[in-house]
DNA sequence: TATTCGTGGGA
DNA sequence: TTCCCAAGAAT
């Protein structure tokens, strides 16, 4: 049913609405390739790697038909990697079982992986014009000003709140544009730090901005304190200058993605001493630890990392693979071939900086 | 149900 | 510098 926050939103959507590569035919496979980077991450971040994409991977049977390899390659520096893994893998489970066709029904496209409420719902309502609500971090910051929202949103009571409302509202045979101008008000307008009240659409309906309150809303869980862990890396090398690159296992943290092997430091052991037991313990073999190549920090989200790089040898003849896919002894100017995280991007071009 | 999964930009 | 948090999903 249309209703007066929709007529309003919709109206502003229209003048304020942002221009977007997928917006302009949203397309099935373009709609759902941007859902899926866009999840936790801004569209400024998600538009360059959205055009190389869909230049690289135009259609899905072209996606279902490509080397992991490659997919993760084009996922570099996105993060969240088994987005990537995920949207493979489903791009084969629809050439096979859904004649290459996206299903438009939510809970056919929700059984897909990588493919949860939220994408669902965008989907099937921006693609397939189906009444479908969407609740992603703008739509749960807008309503719980709205409305005041109690319950904290990163809480599945918050979350059931934000739903219930967003479905309340949704006005039929408009759900995709209602969707997307939700989600375009609380990244242009709805703020989180610095709503900008006298601009919005909603203003003369928002509970939060009437009291003054929007500093307050959403509510929040604190989360709790993320631990600092100190982490060693080698770069072992063969006699051919050639660097050991080791793929780390699927469903972890940088699933199938290379790196330089290592791990973290336990309790009274130096950075060698460390770097000569993890190596043991995930290739069997023992390396000679040589000088140090360099100190590179990361924060990921629950944790955070000081790594020490070394240049190593191997002392031993073989390894073999207790932790690891797969390992390669690459060339340095080679290294831009294999996905990596940021941390080991970082010792790559350090390498390839040093080699020349 | 709570935790785990990246990275970059802005305040 | 540090913290927040962004078109969430899977386990």
């Amino acid at each position: 049913m249309p209703n007066a926050l929709s007529n309003q939103l919709l109206s502003w959507y229209a003048d304020h609405g942002r221009s977007l590569p997928w917006r302009e035919r949203p397309e099935p496979y373009a709609v759902w390739i941007s859902e899926i980077m866009a999840q936790q991450t801004r569209l400024e971040t998600v538009l360059p790697y959205y055009r190389r994409w869909m230049t690289l991977f135009p259609d899905i049977a072209t996606l279902a038909a490509a080397s992991q390899q490659d997919v993760l390659n084009a996922w570099e520096g996105l993060g969240y990697y088994s987005r990537a893994r995920n949207l493979h893998k489903a791009a084969g489970i629809v050439v096979r079982e859904h004649g290459g066709q996206l299903p438009a029904d939510p809970t056919r496209l929700q059984s897909l992986p990588g493919i949860g409420r939220y994408t669902a719902g965008a989907v099937a309502s921006i693609a397939f014009g189906r009444d479908e609500p969407v609740v992603d971090g703008n739509v749960k910051r807008v309503y719980a000003r709205l409305f005041l929202v109690e319950e904290p949103i990163n809480t599945p009571q918050g979350e059931q709140a934000i739903w219930s409302l967003a479905a309340a509202h949704l006005p039929a045979g408009q759900a995709g544009n209602f969707n997307q101008a939700l989600m375009d008000l609380g990244a242009l307008v709805c703020l989180p730090k610095q709503p900008d009240c006298p601009a919005c659409p909603l203003n003369a309906i928002c509970l939060a901005a009437q009291q003054g309150k929007t500093g307050a809303y959403p509510r929040k869980k604190p989360r709790p304190e993320v631990p600092h862990y100190t982490v060693t890396a080698a770069v072992i090398r063969d006699q051919h200058g050639q660097v050991l690159l080791t793929q780390r296992p699927e469903n972890v943290l940088l699933g199938g993605l290379w790196e330089f092997p290592g791990g973290k430091q336990e309790a009274g052991e130096t950075l060698k001493s460390c770097l000569k037991r993890e190596i043991r313990e995930e290739l069997a073999c023992t390396i000679d630890v040589h000088e140090a190549l360099g100190i590179f920090r990361h924060a990921y989200t629950h944790f955070k990392v000081t790594l020490h790089a070394f240049h190593a040898r191997l002392a031993t003849e073989r390894f073999e693979l207790l932790y690891h896919q797969a390992a390669r002894w690459v060339p340095p100017e080679l290294l831009d071939e294999y996905p990596m995280g940021k941390i080991d991007r970082m010792i790559a071009r350090q390498l390839q900086d040093n080699t020349g």
